[in-house]
DNA sequence: CGCTTTTGACCCGCGC
DNA sequence: GCGCGGGTCAAAAGCG
């Protein structure tokens, strides 16, 4: 026998499965705030919790499940009408949800005791066990609509007085080990954009209803529903899920309703079913519960219960789940004597924003107190969505700044990408023009760095070639004039960790610098620290918006200084590189004076570690741009250079700008990545002269490919790799014809340039693999720039094929975006 | 306890 | 030489 007694409205939500919105407290709140006296109470919370139930009145009846999947410390709570809080572990978990679990707690001096088990993520089986000795409200609520995974009631729970609401079908074994799914529609939140209390709640949850054909097994009194219940429970045994439900109804066939419709809408409860059905039209202005409670007066099968309907907690109606009907019925007249009282007012309508229609019998028994109590109501939702406001804005905040940091890294990824390949598209161009003139006059050919995958260049796999840096170390060190010089040379050439044993060992070699060298550098000590010091100098600041105080370049910082700087109210922090130690780089960290949302970051030095493929974006980009910065200021020997480079070079291209200051007093070129695509938006100042990265297509066809081999994957392999010589690049560029700028852009970053010998090719592609593949966003994002750098790009006779590196070939795929380098 | 941050002192270069 | 501003140091404080 089943049999609710009058004065019970049940209410269960589900606040389980998926993104679901409602996990916000505040809706529990705000929804169980309007619940009176004798209200069945289950909830259940979802994957985030935390919720928590209140009730404002006797709530002499409530089972609480609350459980939160993702932290478990999150504790569901439910205060009872009397007070009392009720809690309960977080139960929950995705995977590993404890078998057996059991869960007890008192609450109203009855015990309750429910074992939860399930077996996967979205699979909820809860066993009840013990018969209830009150009329209770078991619910139960799967993860999701789980449909093929009901939850499994054991017979021996199932006594008078006991409601069980599932959002999911939920199996009732009888005597005879015959299963019956059933289900009893309840709020679930799923897939409802927003909500606004219960009453949407509810609502939300036709949908699901009418998809799910759930059905709601539960019955109530006709009295019950005269008070007003806002709660909508409709029997439906005809459920194609349930429809062995049918045989466990003894007394009735349950008026089938199957979704609340807003139709359905009418406030007179006692007639609210038939209504509902028989008066679609109605609409209420405000949103009801959809209370289908089988008190259907016409109801043929009402009359069979009329000898249930009493003052206190009639039992009007029974339902049976199993066709022993003799089973409960000691029990059923137990629940026929209860003391709870009939004037339940559930009060659901909790968003009622006009009540003029409002025709529900709550009239005629109103208070004052009620009406208190639903102004608390009404707050209460007001505050919970507040506070579930409050939470999604800070999720979305946080949303924005990861995101932010993700378009930033990539922005340089692409940036640097764009460099390389410009900067080797003009040496392309220039290289033939420009060896022609300096033909005899520069001792240090331009040479090509092998990406550090040049197996051949090195001889062997094993034993990468040299860094561009070095090799054009190597080429000052006494090779003849070749551009196209082989990196054989290169093998009498180490490089030292320390800059300064590379100095040692590169000075043997005379060095015929020409004549428009300037300024020209010995290998002298002096002019090593000389050098070294430009290095050092030579800055590359970047601005990007941030809320986050410090952008996420991947490297670790620590702080060591931080100084108001004159004409700025935000302070300038300073940051040394704490990723090795001796690490020389240093970052100062400070926002825009103008506009507090940039954050500028100035980085110098080259690290002398390896990096972790999240720190290659930003130290690829800027030791590119210091590189190309200092091969034009270091190789020229008028500020005309840095403009026939630059015009020679640089295309106009992208959203992306490079700054070169001019003013600044270290050589600083300023990457912006908060410029908009349409140049008119650049703002100049005079002392600077923008460089818009390159648009590939310009120059650029087949190269791409090459370029993203010869620039950025090399990095990111050579990332893999511990480096030796960390200023090579800069000593190099010292030497340089201006001509040769464009390959001096194109060498890799000083991470690229970490010693490569140590590492094979299998490593360079795996980390090279591991970095791409780390992000798929980036990788996604990467791949249609690449992808549209190569289709967007004239093809032209000149494209970039550097014999240096012929042969060399790292290829890493990811999606359908292949790296390939080759030269 | 070790690491990081804070913060005032100190150093240094540059301009006057 | 002096002052100013940028940058760094290092002891103290904070933090996990």
């Amino acid at each position: 026998m089943y049999a609710v007694e009058d004065g019970v409205d049940v209410l269960s939500l589900s606040l389980g499965g998926g993104s679901s919105p409602f996990y916000a407290d505040g809706i529990a709140v705000g929804a169980f705030g309007a619940i009176q006296n004798g209200v069945f109470v289950s909830c259940s919370a979802g994957n985030s919790g935390p919720f928590n139930a209140s009730l404002s009145n006797e709530a002499p009846w409530i089972l609480t499940v609350g459980a939160s999947t993702i932290d478990r410390s999150i504790i569901a709570t439910a205060r009872l009408g009397n007070g009392a809080d009720l809690e309960g572990e977080s139960l929950f978990q995705p995977k590993d949800f404890p078998p057996n679990s059991e869960r007890c707690w008192v609450e109203n001096q009855r015990l309750h005791k429910l074992n939860f088990h399930t077996n996967s993520d979205n699979l909820f089986n809860g066993t009840v066990i013990g018969k209830p000795s009150a009329p209770e409200v078991i619910s139960f609520s799967s993860r999701g609509p789980s449909m093929a995974s009901p939850g499994i009631l054991k017979p021996d729970i199932i006594g008078p007085g006991v409601s069980i609401l599932a959002a999911w079908p939920v199996s009732v074994e009888n005597n005879t080990n015959t299963k019956s799914t059933f289900n009893i529609i309840s709020g679930t939140s799923m897939s409802c954009p927003h909500l606004s209390g219960v009453a949407a709640l509810l609502k939300s949850s036709k949908t699901q209803e009418t998809s799910l054909s759930t059905s709601l097994s539960l019955k109530t009194s006709s009295s019950f529903m005269a008070k007003g219940s806002g709660l909508s429970i409709d029997h439906n045994i005809s459920d194609p899920i349930a429809g062995k439900n049918k045989n466990f109804f003894l007394c009735h066939q349950p008026t089938v309703l199957n979704s609340f419709s807003d139709d359905h809408h009418h406030f007179h409860k006692f007639h609210y079913l038939m209504d509902a059905k028989r008066s679609p039209a109605t609409t209420p202005s405000t949103i009801q519960f959809p209370v289908c409670l089988n008190h259907d007066e016409d109801s043929p099968q009402q009359s069979s219960d009329d000898h249930h309907h009493h003052n206190k907690r009639k039992v009007i109606d029974e339902m049976d789940f199993f066709t022993d009907k003799n089973t409960h019925s000691r029990d059923h007249h137990h629940y026929k004597d209860s003391k709870l009282e009939l004037n339940v007012n559930t009060g659901l309508n909790l968003l009622t924003t006009n009540t003029s229609s409002d025709h529900s019998t709550v009239d005629d028994g109103i208070s004052t107190n009620m009406e208190d109590k639903k102004a608390k109501n009404e707050y209460a939702v007001v505050q919970a969505e507040l506070e579930r406001v409050n939470a999604e804005n800070q999720r979305l905040k946080d949303m924005v700044n990861e995101v932010t940091n993700n378009y930033n890294a990539l922005q340089l990824q692409l940036m640097a990408f764009m460099q390389h390949h410009n900067a080797k598209a003009a040496d392309e161009n220039s290289d033939g023009r420009q060896v022609e003139e300096k033909k005899g006059q520069l001792a240090a050919p331009r040479r090509f760095i092998d990406l550090g995958l040049g197996v051949n260049t090195a001889g062997t796999a094993d034993e990468p070639a040299l860094s561009s840096s070095e090799g054009r170390s190597r080429d000052l060190g006494g090779s003849p004039v070749n551009g196209n010089s082989n990196n054989n040379e290169e093998s009498n050439v180490l490089f030292g960790q320390d800059k300064k044993e590379f100095v040692q060992r590169d000075d043997s070699p005379d060095r015929n610098y020409g004549p428009n060298k300037v300024p020209k550098f010995s290998s002298s000590s002096k002019n090593v620290d000389q050098t070294e010091a430009t290095m050092r100098k030579a800055r590359v600041s970047v601005r990007a918006r941030s809320e986050a105080p410090m952008i996420n370049d991947g490297c670790q910082w620590r702080k060591y200084g931080q100084k108001m700087a004159k004409g700025n109210p935000c302070p300038r922090a300073y940051y040394r590189c704490t990723m090795a130690a001796g690490c020389p780089v240093r970052k100062q960290v400070q926002r825009c004076a103008e506009d507090r949302t940039i954050l500028i970051t100035t980085y110098e030095g080259n690290h002398n570690h390896p990096l972790p493929p999240a720190a290659m974006a930003m130290a690829s980009t800027t030791s590119s741009a210091a590189r190309l910065l200092l091969s034009g200021s270091m190789s020229s020997a008028d500020g005309l250079m840095n403009a026939n480079f630059l015009a020679r070079t640089l295309l106009p291209c992208s959203s992306s700008m490079a700054t070169i200051s001019a003013s600044a007093p270290f050589p600083t070129v300023t990457l912006d990545l908060t410029q908009t695509p349409n140049p008119s938006n650049v703002q100049r100042s005079p002392n600077q002269f923008q460089v818009p990265f390159p648009n590939p297509s310009h120059n650029f066809a087949n190269g791409a490919a090459a370029a993203a081999a010869g620039s950025l994957l090399p990095q990111i392999f050579g990332q893999a790799l511990y480096n030796q010589s960390k200023f090579s690049g800069l000593q190099m560029s010292q030497d340089m014809d201006p001509s040769q700028l464009g390959n001096q852009s194109q060498l890799p970053s000083p991470a690229m340039q970490q010693g490569q010998q140590h590492n094979s090719l299998a490593d360079s592609v795996s980390a090279a693999t591991a970095a791409i593949a780390a992000d798929p966003n980036f990788t996604a994002a990467l791949a249609a720039a690449i992808t549209s750098i190569i289709n967007g790009g004239t093809p032209q006779s000149n494209n970039v094929t550097n014999n240096e590196n012929t042969d060399d070939l790292a290829t890493t795929t990811n999606g359908n975006v292949k790296f390939s380098q080759s030269s």
